[in-house]
RNA sequence: CGCGGGAUGGAGCAGUCGGUAGCUCGUCGGGCUCAUAACCCGAAGGUCGUAGGUUCGAGUCCUACUCCCGCAA
């Protein structure tokens, strides 16, 4: 079976190496183009075309995929899969290839339709989501379901490790999945539009603090924010980030600071929270007992929004 | 050459106007206590990122380089 596989970053890998460990004959992996840079400002090549290149598969990387039809058809894919690609296929896209298009989504469709699937279940405190493979069609993750495999939300999870299992959760679905799908065994489910819901791309701005929030919801926050954009507020003026925290159960001023026996609680509107990994600008994140030795912080001391 | 911050004993930081380093913690030794991430006494440990330069004298000023980090992408 001639396949493309279309995914940008880390999250789409696992699903392109179980692919091709499983011999599939992959003709091409499309990328989004290297947009990131170092600080040296050199382009860094995506996960995908990493991949890709070190391992003999064509990649492809397009600005406007839709112009590039022609060359797609060219391939003569019989599916293409895609996996956290980047960008909204066209309907003509969509009509390359016979048996038409997968997409791997992190989260159990309908919920968290949209690009910040992981972070967004772990910011609204679930303790479950999943992967579901479906069909890809013009509605952003709309399509009709193929598969769906639940994943635990752990209480340590962070984005990116979340990321991480649900990626290798998708990988495997989609192996155990895609024999049966090309034979035509699977009856496709439709998704309950009303159940829907969406999650937006996410900035920089969306990490900072309001302490006005329960201990619990910025615990989430810290935890589907690490490791981008990062959970961030101010102390003294600069930028606070913190990268992990516990709860507990003391109450204080929104923000307020207290620091007793080695560690840093910061009063939330209800409860409080102690920061476990910190860091400074120009600085490395650093433990709270390392932050602490250097940075004496007074009585009254208040972390704000800006 | 995108913008900016940083590099000081094991860790985190200070170091004013240039006059050869200090704090907190840790480590080691000793003491004290019913007891504590408690306290007391003492000790070890630093070519101040690298290479040059200015100067009577450089952690501090100048130049180049290396590495780390934040922002921007």
């Amino acid at each position: 079976m001639r396949l493309i596989f279309m995914g940008t970053p880390e999250f789409a890998v696992p699903v392109l190496d179980t692919l091709f460990a499983r011999g599939y004959e992959i003709v091409a992996a499309v990328s989004q183009p290297d947009r990131e840079k170092d600080k040296k400002g050199n382009l860094l090549e995506t996960p995908v075309k990493n991949y890709a290149l070190s391992h003999g598969i064509l990649c492809l990387q397009y600005d406007k995929i839709s112009q590039h039809v022609a060359e797609l058809r060219e391939l003569k894919p019989d599916i293409m899969i895609t996996a956290a690609y980047g960008q909204l296929l066209s309907d003509e896209v969509l009509g390359v290839p016979p048996l038409g298009i997968l997409n791997v989504h992190a989260s159990l469709l309908p919920k968290y339709r949209g690009s910040s699937p992981v972070q967004s279940a772990i910011l609204c405190g679930e303790t479950e989501t999943g992967v579901t493979i479906m069909k890809t069609e013009s509605g952003m993750d709309t399509g009709d379901i193929v598969s769906v495999k639940k994943v635990k939300i752990e209480e340590t999870d962070t984005a990116d490790s979340l990321s991480g299992k649900l990626s290798e959760a998708g990988a495997k679905l989609l192996s155990e999945t895609l024999p049966d799908y090309a034979a035509g065994k699977i009856a496709l489910k439709k998704q309950n539009s009303d159940l829907a819901t969406y999650c937006k791309k996410i900035t920089k701005s969306d990490g900072i603090i309001n302490w006005n929030l329960s201990a619990r919801e910025i615990a989430c926050k810290i935890r589907a924010y690490n490791s981008w954009p990062v959970a961030t507020s101010y102390l003294h003026g600069v930028a606070f980030k913190i990268y992990e925290a516990r709860e507990c159960e003391i109450c204080g001023t929104p923000g307020a600071v207290t620091v007793k026996n080695g560690e840093m609680i910061v009063a939330c509107g209800a409860g409080s929270i102690k920061p476990t990994v910190v860091q400074l600008p120009g600085k490395r994140a650093m433990n709270i007992a390392e932050f602490l030795r250097g940075h004496k912080l007074e009585e009254g001391t208040v972390l704000k929004n800006a």
